[in-house]
DNA sequence: CTTTCACCGGACAGGTTGCCCAGTGAAAAC
DNA sequence: GTTTTCACTGGGCAACCTGTCCGGTGAAAG
């Protein structure tokens, strides 16, 4: 299941944006507004998902909207041997919003939501609150400038692939 | 515009949550696998969407698919008064696919993409090459064990609001 | 020159959407 | 206690979209 960098050509850029400022279109609207057949897009669309260019559409929800406001981002240092364990266990804490791996000061870094800054230390707390995990730096987030985004890496994608053509 | 954290129920839960696992499903379907009736569906999902609690349904792109398997996090350290122009910057850089400010040691905290290693260099030079940037500290991501995710947190908060009436 | 392939334009049945309505039960307001 | 409010039900309707299949075309590859 090694997914080899599959390359996306200008329509397949102009569908992924479409379908990120209207999610809500159907096949049939999009083939209008791209001028391709219904057929064509259908077609790429599928590709798209086989290739895994497009993992789905899942809703996307705002944490803040549920009553959880506070996005932080925590640096964790592990013991050594431990990291199979504190794995599981950041999995099982839902306000444990993602969790990576890294290379760098500290071993993981993960995304933590609460419910207020006082909410924070609870779920911090729990989150350390477990054999293996050796220190944690938390930096809380103020503002977000830049919301988690794909289309101008799409946009990018799509354009070395024409370059890269001929 | 500030969203008032509006409570979900049960319901709602279950309808994020199986939005979730089969985004294509229609509203009629869901009816039927909730057993109610399908205005009931479709009158919650308009709530949800104008309460902000789902945001919309945009396709979740891979950037690993795009030919970005490289992940990684930047701490950045902002000279005094610069922010404003470095959020600009930062907003014009493809590969900067989320920006935060934050509290603790730096000032903000970035998530880069790269084509390789090698390549993460040019977009952290591309980063950095700016004034008012003093320093950058990067985590490259190695593995990514609990991947962005957001449904025990719906699941926590339907719950949560179970308890919460009566 | 022939094969291959993506795309086009059109067709079809079946399912779904958006919308509307009256009826019901329960909770809230009076 | 009575009335109002509100979410939900179950139903119906026209318009639309989806999945699917087809033959035809042009360009690129063999």
């Amino acid at each position: 299941m090694r997914e080899a960098t599959v390359g996306i050509d200008r329509l397949d850029g102009r569908i992924i944006v479409l379908l990120a400022r209207e999610p809500r279109i159907g096949v049939l609207e999009m083939s209008r507004r791209l001028g391709v057949a219904r057929g064509t897009v259908q077609a790429r669309l599928d590709r798209l998902q086989s290739n895994g260019v497009v993992r789905g559409f899942g809703p996307q929800v705002d944490p803040a909207a549920l009553g959880y406001p506070v996005t932080a981002f925590a640096t964790l240092e592990i013991r050594q041997g431990q990291g199979r364990d504190v794995r599981a266990h950041l999995a099982t804490v839902p306000e444990v919003l993602e969790l990576h791996t890294t290379t760098g000061t500290g071993d993981m870094l993960c995304r933590l939501v609460a419910r207020s800054n006082a909410d924070l230390q609870r779920v911090i707390d729990r989150v350390v609150g477990f054999d293996g995990i050796v220190r944690a730096a938390t930096a809380i987030v103020m503002e977000n400038p830049v919301p988690l985004r794909i289309i101008p890496l799409v946009e990018q994608a799509a354009q070395d692939s024409e370059k890269t053509q001929t």
